[in-house]
DNA sequence: AGCAAAGTGTACAATTCGTTACAGTCTCTG
DNA sequence: CAGAGACTGTAACGAATTGTACACTTTGCT
């Protein structure tokens, strides 16, 4: 039932100031939701007492008690689509509802414009190192093989030898660190020492208050869910395939004969299994 | 700006009970637009005047400032209500649906009768062998980081020395093999080769055409989709998430004291970052 | 015209609010 | 181990909150 309806059920019994009320209530959501009754009152040109009385009439205690209906429906309004969804279906298993829920927010949180700023350094760049910890590794790995694919100088930085093979990298790179709640101390120095030397720093992590996002404007909050006793690689792996997606397109047609040539070398290596034969 | 890129702008200078004041306001939106400062005090187990140092250290004049600045910006959200969903329903609409089709057959094909028939030689396995070509890497790095926290004798192998690594199997050894349209030749001999001496094969692959499938009834079949130019590694790293779960689950209480080891090393070696000292 | 009832605003009481000052505790550092 | 500095809770205060009692005004009916 929303507030439109519960004014509607006592609409002609009331008084011409409860119509003021009324109306300055439907023409502004948000004055219920944030307002006191000295707002309201101002509003509606009115006195705070007649807030009261219009709230009572409504069927409620008081004003406080109204407020808090008014803000316990927006909030369920606020609830993301994806979550609104699933309740409804709970017959699966908690398991299947972080899953859905995890893909969901990580498709929202990476969204077109997103995803454009986050990509853009990894196109213009001349080296591109990727740094991961454990837990993240497989989206690491899947961002090194997608974009291997469609350009040169791309590297996966194992975390023992960060000294040693970041050591040449220069203000025309960028660093997409893949790091995860349990944030490794490795990674998180070797991202602050690259900032120093003018390196671009792209952040995928799962928390504002991740070490890493306090480093750089282009970072990415994943929301990362437990299957089983680990951490899923669910997020990092989408969000790998999503940024070399972005990069693929931005960089067009110059990666068509990269991968033919690909093909190639695949065909007289004979790797693939054909039925046929 | 958002509540969590401000929050991010100075994260790491947040003093752990600021910590827990942020995670409160992060977990719950509403919070910070609703709730009066003994509300968030309370939810964050501190006291009020912590809340206001919190507001301040944000940049805000004080609590009252930082409520009306979230209220404002979430006036705006619900000015275009349709915004929202718009944003999803765009270009991505047939990425995302595919994704999220390709996620529910996954979890449709594997549930808890066929994971339970897949992972029991996985469980009873002297050693285990991974076998994966380029694109399913991911699936293989997840399932051998998973099994390897949970159980010893895990071996992923490399497609180019297949031979020398594998020919210490006997058949008290499971293996699992990783492989989609586009077979590897190396992959599907390897596994012929391992079904002779009696090694259990578990085949992830993406249709009962698959010569994979062929060769034994432990196999599942995965709906790759394709995001951008490439197949995604999402079907094969949830399949591998789902696996390491079900073996978990069932070597049950064994595994605790294997990860308290781990974890044990982890704290020696000060592997982490953790922002409260 | 007179009177009762409804409508409305003023004044006040009781909380609760946000904020500030201050003191205790903990953690480094020399 | 002493002392400085950061961190955090207790106490206190003025401002603002809601709700209520009461008085004034308007309305409508006899």
């Amino acid at each position: 039932m929303s507030i439109e309806e519960r004014i509607a059920a006592v609409g002609i019994r009331l008084t011409p100031t409860e119509r003021r009320i009324a109306q300055a209530v439907l023409g502004d959501p948000t004055l219920l939701a944030f307002g006191t009754v000295s707002d309201l009152a101002q509003r509606a040109d009115t006195s705070r007492p007649s807030i009261v009385r219009f709230a009572t009439k409504l069927g409620f205690d008081g004003y406080s008690d109204l407020q808090n209906w008014v803000r316990k429906n927006l909030s369920d309004k606020l609830a993301t689509p994806g979550q609104r969804i699933r309740r409804t279906k709970e017959l699966d298993t908690q398991v299947r509802q972080d899953i859905e829920q995890a893909i969901d927010r990580t498709l929202e949180a990476l969204d077109h414009a997103s995803l454009q700023r986050l990509a853009r350094p990894l196109i213009r760049a001349e080296r591109i190192w990727i740094l991961s910890g454990e837990t993240s590794r497989a989206g690491a790995h899947v961002l090194l093989s997608g974009l291997s694919m469609i350009r040169n100088g791309v590297h996966l930085i194992e975390q023992h030898n960060f000294g040693r093979d970041l050591s040449g990298a220069s203000e025309h790179d960028a660093v997409v660190v893949f790091d995860f709640a349990r944030y490794r101390r490795s990674s998180v120095f070797a991202a602050q020492a690259l900032l120093d030397v003018g390196v671009s720093l792209v952040a995928i992590t799962d928390s504002p208050l991740s070490p890493l996002a306090g480093l750089t404007d282009l970072w990415c909050e994943l929301n990362v869910p437990a299957v089983g006793p680990f951490d899923s690689s669910l997020p990092s792996v989408l969000a790998a395939e999503l940024l070399v997606f972005e990069v693929a397109e931005e960089l067009g047609s110059t990666v068509h004969p990269r991968i033919d040539r690909l093909e190639r070398i695949w065909k007289q290596t004979d790797t693939f299994y054909d039925a046929g034969k």
